[in-house]
DNA sequence: GCGGATCAC
DNA sequence: TATGGTGATCCGC
């Protein structure tokens, strides 16, 4: 490949990368989050400098390396590409595009006050709550991986986000917490009551941010959209000891992109005025803008799009480059629309359940199935908790390279129990297993999609369910039905088809016992995991085999699962024997707790508080 | 429909 | 020594 070898002084040394890359690649480093406020102060070319050697050489760094590596190919690619349609004839895509823009135009609404509040430092502010001490030290949550960190570590050029001993190089007296999600999800209670109050169909976008369509508060109320914000941020942190920014606008793209502008602790507002607002995009940098990452930034940066107003001129070559729903995207940008409908989350479909983790790595394909049991039962939680059982089942699997893999697969009758799970995924890992010889993980997990919900009540002739109602209040009644003749029916017929679904699921249990039975390839041992049973019609219940001893198992389902966690719980000891000597002591001592190994399984205990907020 | 990638938080 | 988990969406095939 290497034809410049003859040449060995003009080249640079083997360590060092070109200029160019080794700058893309640090700023690829510097994480999701530069645009973060907090950071003005930061000398950014010491912190990547010291971000790039505490990585160096490491697998998360070459993996990066090697993304980077491919993005600079696919701009080099996007530019050729440019050139070519410069020298065409585009007056037809220009024609498309100002017809777009036009069509956007006309829908723009300026007659709503839409807001966005964001807490400042949330997880880290909730922590100095209870240790007011925490508020005088650069201080971050977060274990492997920082989830949030005060102001003072910002300073540091600490980052959400950032491995915590990247964090430490960068401030070596940075205190670490471990997360408390039961604690922030308290607080974030504590000031949904509030924002409630100010539009009770406030739409949560996460356990610390909103959007509240403040129209109607303001007309009932006589007010400015900014003085009740004002009360509203006041109220707050009266109330809730919790300092959160906002922004004001007329949709809530452009209030998302404000709430940064004063943060911590302030409020901006983009007046709603057309002329107003497209000034106020012209020069905001595209990375601003919600949807635009680290790659598109790059991107768009390459042909000459660095602020919202570059957009315009650049309209003819965008549906081109990056496609139809892209160049959508960046119209609405470049005008400055967004939406103005704020709706409680509990209206929005799911579309999926997930479960995954990370862990030491392993090459072992006995280890490899205790992980895959580990995420059916995980999975099977929650899909238990969100009521929905899958259509579809996909497994993901990180390299040791940091390399990521999904299969899926359609199982031929919506799955939810762990073994079901297990069963229909094991296919897909033992298939890896033989397209990567040598295979060493250091991620497993499981996801569900195509989603059918297990609530009776929601059960119409389709088997599709009505969205639960929001229970906006405490006095909400969810379940009960609207009082019509029309929905009476349909209760009955529900019930029936409940009934009919229940029987038709046996029959098509004991199909796939056969079908699995039959089918499975299996591994070194000739015993096949998952059911080995005859399909026998009904009584007989299936035999199991435990995945991780592979001994077989005469199992209803509580004998299975038992025995399962009791081979778990054996190799956990083996496991803990190992962790226990990276017990790194980052928590300061008052607060130090042993790291200890959930009871049933080799994961660490990391209880999981998925979306609480929004229940 | 599948698998890879990007993005947000 | 060492770089997260959940959910959504889009693109190319």
């Amino acid at each position: 490949m290497d034809t410049t070898g003859e040449k060995p002084d003009s080249r640079p040394t083997p360590e060092s990368v070109p200029e160019g890359e080794n700058d893309t690649l640090k700023y690829q480093l510097l994480g999701p989050s530069l645009t973060k406020a907090g950071q003005d102060s930061v000398d950014q070319q010491k912190v990547s400098e010291i971000i790039y050697n505490a990585s160096k050489g490491s697998k998360f760094f070459n993996h990066e390396q090697d993304r980077d590596r491919n993005l600079t190919i696919k701009i080099e690619r996007i530019l050729k590409e440019k050139a070519r349609l410069e020298r065409l004839d585009l007056s037809h895509e220009l024609r498309r595009a100002d017809e777009y823009l036009a069509e956007l135009e006309m829908s723009r609404d300026l007659s709503q006050h839409v807001i966005h509040v964001d807490c400042d430092a949330f997880f880290a502010a909730v922590e100095e709550l209870d240790r007011p001490e925490l508020k005088t030290v650069p201080m971050a949550v977060g274990k492997g991986v920082l989830t949030t960190c005060n102001y003072l570590a910002r300073k540091f050029g600490v980052r959400s986000g950032m491995a915590s001993f990247v964090a430490k190089k960068l401030c070596p007296q940075l205190v670490l917490l471990p997360q408390n999600y039961e604690k922030y999800t308290e607080k974030a209670k504590e000031i949904r009551a509030i924002l409630a109050e100010y539009d009770p169909l406030f739409e949560s976008a996460s356990i610390d941010e909103a959007y509240l369509n403040i129209t109607a508060y303001c007309d009932q109320n006589q007010l400015e959209p900014e003085e009740a914000v004002q009360r509203m941020r006041a109220e707050i942190l009266e109330k809730t000891k919790v300092s959160v920014s906002a922004g004001i606008a007329a949709n809530a793209k452009i209030a998302k992109i404000a709430s940064n502008i004063n943060k911590p602790k302030g409020q901006f507002k983009v007046p709603s005025e057309r002329e107003a607002i497209m000034e106020f995009m012209r020069d905001l940098p595209v990375r601003k803008v919600n949807g635009v990452g680290r790659v598109f930034e790059r991107e768009l940066e390459s042909i000459g799009v660095k602020k919202c107003g570059d957009i315009y001129s650049h309209r003819v070559f965008l549906t081109k480059l990056f496609g139809e729903k892209a160049f959508q995207f960046l119209a609405q940008c470049y005008l400055g629309l967004g939406r103005t409908k704020i709706e409680p989350v509990e209206n929005h479909e799911r579309k999926s359940v997930s479960t995954e983790s990370t862990f030491h790595e392993i090459g072992d394909k006995e280890e490899f199935r205790a992980k895959l049991w580990w995420a059916a039962q995980e999975l099977e939680k929650d899909l238990a908790r969100t009521q929905f059982k899958g259509r579809t089942l996909a497994l993901k699997v990180k390299l040791h390279t940091f390399e990521v893999l999904t299969r899926q697969t359609a199982p031929s009758r919506p799955v939810s129990l762990a073994k079901d799970l297990y069963s229909f995924a094991l296919p897909m890992l033992t298939k890896l297993e033989k397209e990567i010889p040598g295979m060493k993980l250091r991620l497993l997990g499981l996801r569900c999609s195509n989603l059918v919900s297990t609530q009776k009540a929601g059960i119409n002739f389709f088997g599709v369910v009505a969205q639960p109602k929001a229970a906006a209040g405490p006095t909400s009644e969810p379940t009960s039905a609207p009082a019509s003749d029309v929905n009476a029916d349909r209760e009955i017929c529900a019930e029936e088809a409940f009934e009919t679904a229940a029987r038709q699921e046996l029959q098509d249990e004991m199909n796939d016992l056969e079908q699995l039975s039959q089918e499975t390839p299996e591994t070194s041992t000739s015993r096949k995991p998952g059911p080995s049973a005859v399909p026998e019609p009904v009584a007989e219940p299936p035999m199991w085999d435990c995945p991780i001893c592979i001994r077989p198992q005469i199992a209803d389902d509580r004998m299975f699962n038992e025995h399962v966690d009791f081979c778990l719980s054996r190799q956990t000891i083996r496991q803990v024997v190992q962790d226990t000597s990276d017990d790194t002591p980052t928590i300061p001592p008052s607060t130090k707790k042993r790291k200890h190994t959930s009871p049933s399984g080799v994961h660490e205990a990391d209880p999981k508080q998925k979306r609480l907020f929004f229940q």
